[in-house]
Order: structure tokens, then sequence, then C-alpha cells
DNA sequence: ACCTGAACACCGTTCAAGT
DNA sequence: ACCTGAACACCGTTCAAGT
């Protein structure tokens, strides 16, 4: 029987809530359209096509990613709370910000997020093209270590599993380095570690970092 | 006109040029056979199914990333050349990259650059468990901005472009800097920029990062 | 051992037709 | 304005049949 009146509004929901549950790769139109209990083309008639669903799927999600409320006393703290934040955000919704990446509005979606940052940079004092730089290292650490972490996850066991390659001659003379790498990481203290070193260098360092060693 | 003899590594020849040339969607299997000029089901019988094959191409790709020759006089330079050969590696192959990232392969593909790391880090004089993160958090890092660059560069111009955010109200004080985010990053800089931020703070911060203000 | 065409069960999408 | 079924051109995969 067909529905009385089917909104975009539903269809975006049911679309949302598949992609949430099962991964894009099980959003079919048909699927869709059987979830509604409607024929696969009204879906057309509402959202034009598969490719712009997705769209609209992602600019939702965009919209939800709401403003960022730094806590923290020093800007260092405040900027590392708003790693942290931002990492919650996106692990909630895993599936959502993969299709965010793949069509490339990553950048788009860490709008607050970069406000945040600026206004946290300012406060530690950078100014100008220094404090620009500062901004774009941790936005562009804080997504790339999500995606990494969030690969990682999905992996099955690595092939040949780092404690293959860490009993033997890697490293000859730490075994304690050796049974570290063997060890899964924890990706929350290892995010928050790389975060705060790279803070710490970015809001000390010189101007120009001509300076490499020890 | 059947050919005379159809090994594997030809149907793997035929699907990394494919997919090198035109992305992964672009590897079908009748358009792989029909670039080869055999039937579809000769494929079939060489790689088992799709995405054997596709496995079979992330494998070969994994291969060909060779040991890393990490070159200059500190720790820090040496690290930041495996960086800057990373990038270089992952730069010419973008869409096998991807690839391998989706099928969860990325650590199994950096393992060499990680036996640079931990020589390297060795070398700084860090050891143990602080070794180890050491080695991680560089690593994520490279990784992480080398796929946030990636996307960076397949996507269109971002919707509300950053330069309509970074007129108005956002840096009340510092036009410098608005001016700075309005213009485009320059990865490489912004990359290097970042990877000796990040070596300079693991490589000289105490044991347990509990300093976070300037 | 290797290759083939036919056939199956899926896709996304279009279109003329309904109300 | 909204919904429908039929149809088209694609997929990946299987299978019985060839040599």
């Amino acid at each position: 029987m067909a529905r009385s009146s089917l909104t975009r509004d539903e269809v975006l929901d049911a679309a949302a809530s598949l992609v949430k549950q099962r991964g894009p790769a099980a959003l079919t139109m048909r699927g869709l359209a059987a979830a509604l209990g409607t024929a696969v083309t009204s879906i057309y008639w509402h959202v034009g096509n598969r490719e712009s669903l997705l769209d609209a799927l992602v600019e939702r999600t965009v919209q939800e990613m709401g403003a960022i409320s730094p806590v923290g006393r020093t800007p260092a703290e405040r900027i590392e709370s708003v790693a942290r934040i931002l990492r919650r955000e996106l692990r909630e919704r895993p599936h959502l910000i993969a299709m965010v990446h793949e069509r490339g509005l990553t950048e788009r979606m860490f709008l607050p997020a970069q406000q945040a940052l600026v206004h946290e940079v300012h406060a530690a004092g950078l100014r100008g093209a220094r404090a620009a730089d500062a901004v774009r290292a941790v936005q562009f650490q804080i997504v790339g270590f999500l995606l990494v972490e969030r690969n990682r996850e999905r992996s099955p066991a690595q092939s040949p599993a780092e404690s293959e390659l860490w009993d033997p001659a890697a490293a000859p003379d730490d075994p304690a380095l050796a049974r570290a790498l063997a060890r899964p990481a924890d990706p929350e203290r290892l995010f928050l570690l790389s975060v705060r070193a790279l803070v710490t260098a970015l809001l000390t360092a010189p101007p120009q970092g001509a300076r490499t060693g020890p």
C-alpha cells in the first residue's frame, strides 16, 4: 500500500539510520524504498538521485557538528579540549564522517573548530601568518589522527602483525621498546599526547622553524 | 579472438593501470576483461573475484613501498627526511594509497618507515615506552596529514569558502591572520612545519607530558 | 589447466502513466 | 504535486560446457 505522504526529511532520516547502522554501502535506493514502504521512484522525486541524497546526508552531518566550547585555563589546555571534543563527536558518527571525508568536506565541517582554535592561538600570543600556521597544523593533526584511528579500528588483524616484526633484530638493545610496539596502541592516550606535544612546540617555537637538532 | 595465454600478473598489471589512471571505481570486471581482450570469466579463474583482485593490488603496492633510507645529521633531521620520503612515495600513487587505507592496511604499509623511525628515536636517546609513543605519534601524524592533504586536493572548492568566514568578526584584531587563513594552505610547507614541531617536542619533552602551559 | 557464453540477482536511473 | 511499475543499461558472480 502506498504511504499517505512521504517527505524529504523522512527519506533523509531513513537513509541516515541505514548508514549509521550498516554503513554507506548498505544504502541502496531499493533498500531505502523498502524501508520506507514506497516505490523506488518516489525517492527520486524527493532527493533527485543517490548522489544528491548522500550530499544532503553529509550536509546534515556538517550542520549537526555544532559550535565548540573549549574548557581549561591555559590556551594549550583549551586547544587540547577542542581536540577532545572533536574526537568524541566524530567517533559518534564514524560512517557519516567517512562520507564527509570522501566528499571532500572535512575542511568545511571543521570551520567551527577552526574558529575556536584561532581564538586560542591568538590568546597564546601568536599573530599573523604564524598563528595561521599553528591553527592549520593543529587542525590537520586532529583530523588526520582521527582518520587513521578509524581505519585501525575497522581493519582486521594486520597480516604480518607488529609482533612478528618486533621480536627479532629490529630493536636490538631496547626490549622495552619492542614490547611496547608489540602491544596495541591506546589511541586516546596517543591522541592527547600527540596534540599536547604539537601544541607545546607551536606555541613556543621561534617564527622560522630552522632549529631541528636537540 | 581469445588470447593465447593470460597470466595472473597480466591481470594485475592491467588492473593497476586502470586504477592508476581513472580510480578504483573505474575498475570493473567487465571493463578489465575488455582491456585485456578476454572473457570476464577468465579473470575470475586467475584472481578469484573482485575483492581478491583488489587485495592483490593492495598487496603489490605495499611491497613496492620499499625500505626507507633517512638522510641528515641529527635524528630530528633524519626523521624529517623519512616524512619527506613517505610523502613523495604516497603522492605518486594516490588511488592505490586510498585503497590501502580503505582496506585497513595503512599500518602494515608503514612498517619499513616504522623501523626507520625506531632507529632514529633511539639515536635521539629515547627508550622504552616513551620511544614507542614517539614513534607512533610521528607515524600517525604523517599518515594522517597525507590523508587529509589528499582529500583537500580532490575536493572541489569548499561551499562556504574560508574567505567567507575570514573577513568579518572571526579574527577581529588580527587582519594578517585572517588574510593568511583566507589564502590556500601550502601543504608541503605545513607538513614539514608540523612534523618538525612535533618531533622537536617529542624528543625534548619530559616523560610524563603534564606540562601544557607556555 | 584454462577459457567461454549464458544466466542470475543485483544495482541506479529514466520515463510515460497514473492520481 | 506526488507516486507508480516497467524498462534500460549497467554491475559481480556462478555454472555448465568447451578445449
